[in-house]
DNA sequence: ACACCAGTGTGGTCTGACCATACTAGGCGG
DNA sequence: CCGCCTAGTATGGTCAGACCACACTGGTGT
């Protein structure tokens, strides 16, 4: 098991347009904001067909790397893009979903990012707007006519920002696609307003707590707060 | 920024067929080595074309959740896998490629995946199999002859080994994703024999130091050395 | 000067065809 | 009856060409 040499997949034709877009990239030729040449003009370029030029930019597309616009003018055409997090949630969510990556799996994987991007943010200078964004999420949120799709929206966007404050872009990409490949199971486990109600609340104190030991640059608090925050409302939902 | 809806993109066509594929993953109608039904059955199932359906399976190929095969016969057709290393790996390396995730960052997010799931073996059973095969692999790096490809590819092997001890399948597919991502950059950072030669004396050395501390069952020692041989690699190859 | 509208280029989709492959079943010769 | 060999068949891979919806562009008419 675990060979290495996987098959001897016949040499696919759209791996042509990947690979030239991949040297690009590395060389500098292309930049985040770019256009790309046109489909019809890169199937051209390389000798295949539009419909294997497609097949590259779908993967480009999916992967977070490009986006896809109609019509014409400046902001149309296939344009590069940098979103990680996009593509590697993507990708995630359906191998949970084949039952071959187990959630209490991703729910560790979170706690271990999480935890460490708290202690690493209290090791770096503060920073301000940050963290008063983080507050302003945590004010919206004790809204208590906030409904459960808002509220677990406005929850991600502080759990992505606080890992963020780690400076580590890798980290941060992971952080969301694991926030966001479980989603919907985050969603579809707390199905009534009478289980909600007091759940809202202890996560609502939870956060309050996080984000003061972040601010107070108590990394060693803030990452045990975190990780008893994630495996309480983990153990919540999953019975 | 960090909208959570993103672009207004139009509904894809390929989109129902990976929607409904997902749901029969999710409800066990579809398993790990099933065959999906053909191109043309799902074109006519789904009402688009055979070049939509087309679209949705190349992004599940990517993903390294099917693979592909022509002509007839039980090993033919579209087959469901389970690779999820391997799509997130050509995800982040093209991200890598864009210059928008750091390889100080992977490095440092290997960091701290490996030396947590070195630490987390040491508190679960032993797996003698596991650290016999991790031996071995030890044992084969050993022979001064081999060349550097093959050195980098037990090496590789020998890390993951090591990161699925800790029994995380999440982990252990983001910890390969991650070393295949910046294996480009690796092989070519070193690019003398004469450079060569020390670096992997001392990789050896760091090796069997680490193994030995796995073994030993003392996960602190092994996550340090971890640490201190990955951090020491990086340093020899940046500059 | 302004409003309008045809023109143009973009990706998105469809249709239908042909190819290489690999297994399957049947025929043919022994 | 056995065994080899060939035609058949179903698969994904690729291509060509067409049409659509869209969004900006630039000229045209008032």
């Amino acid at each position: 098991m675990t060979g290495t040499t996987d098959r001897a997949a016949g040499p696919r034709a759209y791996e042509a347009v990947l690979a030239s877009i991949e040297a690009e990239l590395r060389s500098g030729e292309l930049n985040i904001g770019d256009r790309l040449p046109g489909e019809r003009t890169l199937s051209e370029k390389h000798g295949i067909s539009r419909a294997s030029v497609r097949d590259a930019i779908r993967i480009l597309d999916v992967m977070g790397l490009v986006r896809t616009a109609t019509g014409s003018g400046p902001n149309s055409g296939t344009i590069l893009i940098s979103d990680p997090a996009a593509g590697l949630s993507s990708t995630l969510r359906l191998h949970v979903a084949s039952r071959h990556l187990p959630v209490a799996d991703i729910v560790q994987a979170r706690i271990l990012l999480e935890t460490w991007a708290a202690a690493a943010a209290t090791e770096r200078p503060l920073d301000e707007p940050s963290l008063a964004r983080a507050a302003e999420l945590l004010a919206r949120m004790d809204d208590p006519a906030l409904d459960r799709e808002a509220f677990h929206d406005l929850d991600s966007q502080f759990h992505v920002l606080l890992s963020t404050l780690a400076g580590n872009a890798v980290v941060s990409a992971m952080m969301e696609s694991l926030r966001l490949s479980i989603m919907d199971y985050v969603r579809h486990s707390v199905t009534t307003d009478e289980q909600w109600q007091p759940v809202g609340q202890a996560l609502r104190t939870q956060h309050h707590g996080i984000l003061d030991a972040v601010t107070a640059r108590d990394g060693e608090l803030a990452a045990r707060l975190l990780r008893d925050h994630i495996e309480w409302f983990f153990t919540q939902t999953s019975h």
